[in-house]
RNA sequence: GGGCUCAUAGCUCAACCGGUUAGAGCGCUGUCCUGAUAAGGCAGAGGUUCCUGGUUCAAGUCCAGGUGAGCCCA
C-alpha cells in the first residue's frame, strides 16, 4: 500500500515563488475594486484621530529612493495606526511651484525669461507640474501606499494659493513682514536674478589686487610715525566703492609689518606667502596682535570720503589673501550677514544693467567690469595699490547666456524672526511641546532656530504666488494693505494665482485708492513671488485646517533630516506666528539613502538606485521591507547585497505563511478550534510565545522602530517556528488521523499564528499579507461551506492583534526553556553521530540522557512527547551526577509511514511495515 | 570653515547605569533530509568594536584628537 496517501501532507495553492511584480498588480486592483481605502475611512469614522500630515514632495521628475523610503515609512505608520483603531486619513500633497520646475521647463523649452510672457509660461509650468504629480502619484500608489490619491492637496490649487496669500496678509498685519535690501546673484545681460541651481562655474580671468586702506588712529597700535595700512585683497575691484568694513578673524594673529616707509597690517601666517607671491619686502615686524584686539580700528576708504571700521568674523580664512577681508554688504552673502549684525547699510550702487549708479559718484554709468581698470588706476594714482596681477579662477556664470554674474543688492520682502519674540517662542515650543524622534532632532532644531537670519520671502521668478503688494508710482512706497490682500485672497481662491498677474492694478485696488505716504494715485503691482518654502510652510493652514477630515495641530510630520531647515522649520515659524503653537505634536526624521559605502547617490558616482526598478524586478513589498529593515534614524544603505538579504528575509516570511496555509487546508476555525485547556503543552507554550511576540512587536511599532519589529518577526519565524516548532509538529500534522485531537491542537495554534503574523506584517508587507489573507478567507469559505468568512474583506480592514494575557504562561516557558537547552545538547551529539556515520536522519537515533534528578523531572513529565521534541525514535532518561547525552542507533525497524524506528514494525501481520501508532491511524483512515 | 550626526562580523541589527569570553539572524563552509522541496533541519568558521591618545580597578560604552561618511549652512 502506498502509505504516503494516508498522510495529511500540506496542501495549498499559495505559491512559494512570489512573483511579486505581477501579483502586486492584482492586489492593487483588488484594493481599488473593493475601495478598501474608502471603506477604512467609513469604518473608522468617529474613532480617535491620528493625523500624519504629508510633507509635499516636489512635483518634478520621477520619484527617487528617498521619496520612496519616506512614503513607505509614512504608509507603515498610517496603516499601523489604522489597525490600532485610529481614524488616520492620509492626504498626500505636492509642492508644485518654484524654481526646479521653472528651471527645468526653461531648459526644456530652450528659451529664457525674456522670450515668453509670464502668463504663457505659467500655463506651461502648471501643465508641467501636473504631469509629474500624475506620474509620481502612480509611482507612489504602486508602492502600496494608501491615501486619498484621487484628491491630493496641491500647492497650485486656487484654494491653497488663497490660503498662502491669507497667511502672508495676516503676518503682514502683525508686522512680521518688512522690506529690505539683500544681495543676490544677478545676470545683467538677462536682467534677472539667478538661483544657485542656475549658476554655472567657469574659469574667468580677473584682476587680483592688494589694496592699502589707511588706518586712522594708528597710535593705539604703534608709536611709529609711519603711516599704517590695512592690507586687503580682492578680485572684484568694482565692489570697492561699496566697501563698508574690513573683516578679520578674531583668534588669528595679525602682524604690523614695516616696509620701506609704511606699516601694513595683515595676518601673520600670510606673510611668508605674500613675500613669495607679491614680493613685499618687510624690514621688520613691529608687533603682533590677536585679531580681537584690532576690532573697532577705524580706516579711511581709499578713494571715497568715508570712514569704516574693522570687524571680526569667524569665516575669515587664511588660505588666501591677507587675512583682512574687504567687506561690501551689498555685494556678498557673508558680507551681508556681517553687515546685518553691525547695522551696516546694504550699499550697492549698481543698477540692473550692471552699471554704477550716482551713488558711486564719478563712476556713474560705467559697467562694473569695465570699471575695474579705472578703479585700479585710481588706486595706483593715490598710492594705495600695493600689487596688481591677473588670476584665473572659478567664477559664477549665468547658465543661460554664459555671462559673468555679480552680486547686487535689491529690495526683498522679509519675515522678521525676532518680532514679538517669535524666535524665542519657537525655540521654547521645540523644547517643550513637540516629541522629536529621534531625540537629537530637538537640539538640531533649536540650534538652527537660534542662528537663522530673517527669512527672505521674495523671489524674482515667474512660477509661484505673487506677493500681494503694490508700489506707488509717485514715491515708490511699497504697500501691503489689508483690504487689498483680502480682495486678492478671494480672487485667488476662486481663479488661482494667475489673476494677480492678469488683472490690471486698478481692478485690484479699492476705488479711489491713494498712496498713504504721498497721496499718489498711480500704482504698479509687485512682480516678485513668494518663496515656495512659505507655501509649503503654511500647509498647516491650507490643509490641516481646511480639510475637515484632518485637524490642526497634526500628530506627526515625518520627513528626511534635511527638513530641519526646510519644512519642519518653515511650518513651525508660520504656525507660531499665526497660531502661537507648533503645527505638530511629533516630528519623526529619517536619514538619507546612501550606497553600500555610505556615500550619497549621485549620477557621477554611478551608484543611483531606482525605486521603480526595484518594484518592477523584485516587487514593492521588497522595497517596503527594505525601508523597514534598517534603522532609519541614521543614513540608510542600499546595495545589491542588501536587497538580496531583503529578499531572503521576505522568502522566510513567505514560506512560513505557506507552511501555515498548507497545514490548515482542512481546518475550520469555528468548528475545529480547541480551547486552551485541551491543547498540548508545547502548543500552549507556543501560544504564550506568540503573545510575547505580539507584545514586543507592538511596542516596536509604538516607538516607530520598524526595524526592530521586522527583526523580531524574522527571528520568531526562524528560531521558534521553522527550526523548532514546525519541525516538531510535522509528525503530528502529517501522521496523526486528520481529526485527532493532537492534530487539531496543532492546527488551532497554526491558525492563531497565521492570523496574528499576517496582521503584524500587514503595515509593512501589505501586498503579501493581503495575499495570505485572501487565501485564509477562501479557506474559511470552503471549510464552512457557506461562502462566508468571519475575516474582514481586507487585512487592512482588520484590527491589530491583541495580547491575550490568559494565554501567557510563564511556568510553561520556564519548563520549555530547560527542554530547549537540553535539545541543543542533543542536536550537537546527533551531529557528532552523523559525522561518525552512526546515523543519518535524526529518526535513526536513540538518545540517552543522564542528568541529576532535578533536571530530569521536567523531561520526564513530557513522557512520550520528548522524543517528538528531539525528532528521534527513542529516548531514555537516567539519573546521574551530571548531564550527559549519548547517541546510538534506534532499535527496531523504520516504519514505512512515519519513518520512526520501532520494535513493533514487522510484528503485525496485517501491516508488517507499520509501527503501532500508524497502524491505528491507518485503521481510522480506512475505516 | 560652522551647526547636528554616524562608524560593532561580508550584510542587517543587539549589547540597561562603564563590569565576565562583544551577541543574534542572514550570508558563507560542511552536512543531513527529500513528506514546507527553486523548500526545511543541524553543525562550524567569521570581530584589533574606524585609528591614536587619555580617564578608570575596568572602555564597544566616557573624554580629546584624527580618518571616513551624511544632512544643513557659509
Amino acid at each position: 500500500m502506498e502509505y504516503r496517501k494516508t498522510l495529511n501532507l500540506p496542501r495549498t495553492s499559495f505559491p512559494m515563488k512570489a512573483n511579486l511584480p505581477q501579483r502586486e498588480a492584482q492586489i492593487l486592483n483588488f484594493w481599488e475594486r473593493k475601495k478598501v481605502y474608502q471603506r477604512i475611512r467609513e469604518e473608522r469614522k468617529g474613532h480617535p484621530k491620528y493625523i500624519l500630515h504629508d510633507g509635499p514632495p516636489y512635483a518634478n521628475g520621477n520619484i527617487h529612493m528617498g521619496q520612496a523610503l519616506n512614503k513607505v515609512l509614512k504608509d507603515v505608520v498610517v496603516k499601523y495606526k489604522t489597525m490600532q483603531g485610529f481614524d488616520s486619513p492620509y492626504i498626500p500633497g505636492w509642492d508644485c511651484h518654484g524654481l526646479p520646475v521653472e528651471h527645468q521647463l526653461f531648459k526644456k523649452l530652450g528659451i529664457n525669461k525674456n522670450e515668453i510672457s509670464r502668463l504663457e509660461f505659467r500655463k506651461k509650468a502648471r501643465e508641467y507640474a501636473l504631469h509629474f504629480v500624475k506620474e509620481q502619484r502612480n509611482q507612489f500608489k504602486r508602492l502600496g501606499v494608501f491615501g486619498r490619491w484621487e484628491n491630493p492637496y496641491l500647492t497650485l490649487s486656487p484654494s491653497y494659493e488663497g490660503e498662502v496669500i491669507g497667511a502672508f496678509g495676516k503676518l503682514a498685519q502683525r508686522q512680521y513682514i518688512y522690506r529690505g535690501l539683500k544681495p543676490i546673484r544677478w545676470c545683467f545681460r538677462c536682467q534677472t536674478a539667478l538661483a544657485e541651481a542656475e549658476i554655472e562655474y567657469k574659469e574667468k580671468e580677473s584682476p587680483s589686487i592688494y589694496v592699502k586702506f589707511p588706518v586712522k588712529d594708528s597710535l593705539s597700535l604703534t608709536s611709529s610715525r609711519l603711516p599704517v595700512y590695512l592690507l586687503i585683497w580682492t578680485t572684484t575691484p568694482w565692489t570697492l566703492p561699496a566697501n563698508l568694513a574690513v573683516a578679520i578673524h578674531p583668534h588669528h594673529l595679525y602682524a604690523l609689518v614695516q616696509l620701506d616707509k609704511e606699516i601694513l597690517i595683515l595676518a601673520k601666517d600670510r606673510l611668508a606667502r605674500l613675500k613669495e607671491e607679491i614680493g613685499i619686502k618687510p624690514a621688520r615686524v613691529v608687533s603682533v596682535h590677536e585679531g580681537e584686539k584690532l576690532r573697532g580700528l577705524r580706516y579711511k576708504h581709499p578713494f571715497i570720503n568715508r570712514e569704516s571700521e574693522v570687524l571680526t568674523a569667524n569665516y575669515v580664512s587664511l588660505d588666501e589673501g591677507t587675512g583682512c577681508v574687504h567687506t561690501a554688504p551689498g555685494h556678498g552673502d557673508e558680507d551681508y550677514v556681517l553687515g546685518l549684525e553691525h547695522n551696516l547699510p546694504v550699499l550697492s550702487p549698481v543698477d540692473g544693467e550692471g552699471k554704477f549708479t550716482s551713488q558711486a559718484g564719478d563712476l556713474k554709468g560705467i559697467q562694473v567690469f569695465e570699471a575695474n581698470s579705472l578703479i585700479i588706476e585710481k588706486l595706483k594714482q593715490k598710492g594705495y595699490l600695493l600689487h596688481h596681477e591677473k588670476v584665473v579662477h572659478s567664477y559664477p556664470h549665468c547658465w543661460r547666456c554664459g555671462s559673468a554674474l555679480i552680486y547686487r543688492a535689491t529690495p526683498q520682502w522679509f519675515l522678521v524672526v525676532d518680532k514679538h519674540n517669535l524666535r524665542e517662542k519657537a525655540i521654547k515650543a521645540v523644547k517643550n511641546e513637540v516629541d522629536w524622534i529621534p531625540p537629537v532632532s530637538k537640539m538640531r532644531m533649536g540650534s538652527m532656530l537660534r542662528e537663522r537670519p530673517d527669512w527672505c520671502l521674495s523671489r524674482q521668478r515667474y512660477w509661484g504666488v505673487g506677493i500681494p503688494a503694490v508700489h506707488c508710482q509717485g514715491c515708490g512706497e511699497a504697500i501691503i494693505d489689508e483690504e487689498i490682500i483680502g480682495k486678492i485672497k478671494n480672487l485667488t481662491s476662486k481663479y488661482g494665482s494667475d489673476c494677480w498677474f492678469e488683472e490690471p492694478v486698478e481692478h485690484i485696488l479699492p476705488p479711489g485708492y491713494r498712496c498713504p505716504r504721498c497721496g499718489g494715485e498711480k500704482f504698479k503691482k509687485e512682480e516678485d513671488i513668494i518663496d515656495v518654502w512659505f507655501e509649503s510652510g503654511v500647509s498647516h493652514q491650507a490643509v490641516l485646517v481646511q480639510e475637515e477630515t484632518l485637524g490642526d495641530p497634526s500628530d506627526l510630520y515625518l520627513e528626511g533630516s534635511d527638513q530641519h531647515r526646510g519644512w519642519f522649520q518653515t511650518s513651525l515659524l508660520t504656525s507660531m506666528a499665526l497660531k502661537g503653537r507648533p503645527p505638530y505634536r511629533g516630528v519623526l526624521t529619517h536619514g538619507f539613502v546612501v550606497d553600500s559605502e555610505g556615500r550619497k547617490m549621485s549620477k557621477s558616482l554611478g551608484n543611483v538606485v531606482d525605486p521603480q526598478e526595484i518594484v518592477s524586478t523584485r516587487g514593492a513589498d521588497v522595497l517596503r521591507l527594505w525601508a523597514s529593515l534598517e534603522d532609519y534614524t541614521q543614513d540608510i544603505r542600499i546595495s545589491e547585497e542588501i536587497l538580496k538579504y531583503t529578499v531572503e528575509v521576505y522568502r522566510r516570511v513567505r514560506n512560513t505563511c505557506r507552511f501555515l496555509l498548507g497545514n490548515l487546508y482542512d481546518f475550520d476555525y469555528l468548528r475545529d478550534t480547541l480551547p486552551p485547556e485541551e491543547l498540548q503543552d508545547i502548543d500552549r507554550w507556543l501560544l504564550s510565545r506568540l503573545q510575547k511576540l505580539i507584545k514586543k512587536v507592538t511596542a516596536s511599532f509604538e516607538k516607530f522602530k520598524f526595524h526592530e519589529a521586522v527583526h523580531l518577526l524574522h527571528l520568531f519565524a526562524t528560531n521558534e517556528l521553522s527550526s523548532f516548532y514546525f519541525d516538531v509538529l510535522k509528525d503530528r500534522l502529517y501522521t496523526f488521523p486528520p481529526d485527532s485531537k493532537g492534530r487539531k491542537s496543532a492546527q488551532t495554534i497554526l491558525w492563531h499564528l497565521l492570523i496574528s503574523l499576517t496582521k503584524l506584517m500587514a503595515p509593512i508587507l501589505s501586498f503579501t499579507s493581503e495575499e495570505v489573507w485572501g487565501y485564509m478567507r477562501k479557506m474559511e469559505e470552503g471549510a464552512s461551506g457557506e461562502g462566508y468568512s468571519p475575516l474582514e474583506e481586507s487585512v487592512l480592514l482588520s484590527s491589530w492583534p491583541q495580547v491575550d494575557n490568559n494565554l501567557l504562561n510563564e511556568n510553561l516557558e520556564t519548563i520549555w526553556k530547560k527542554v530547549l537547552k537540553v535539545r541543543e545538547g542533543v542536536l550537537k551529539k546527533l551531529e557528532e553521530a552523523r559525522g561518525a556515520e552512526i546515523i543519518r536522519s535524526s529518526l535513526e537515533a536513540r538518545v540517552t540522557i543522564i542528568a541529576p534528578f532535578s533536571e530530569l523531572s521536567s523531561l520526564k513529565d513530557l513522557g512520550d512527547r520528548l522524543k517528538e521534541v528531539f525528532i528521534i525514535s527513542e529516548v531514555q532518561l537516567q539519573e546521574g551526577e551530571e548531564l550527559e547525552i549519548r547517541v546510538s542507533r534506534a532499535e527496531g525497524r523504520k516504519c514505512e509511514r512515519c519513518w520512526n524506528y520501532s520494535l513493533y514494525v514487522g510484528s503485525d501481520k496485517e501491516y508488517p511495515t507499520l509501527c503501532q501508532r500508524c497502524r491505528k491511524a491507518i485503521e481510522e483512515f480506512t475505516g
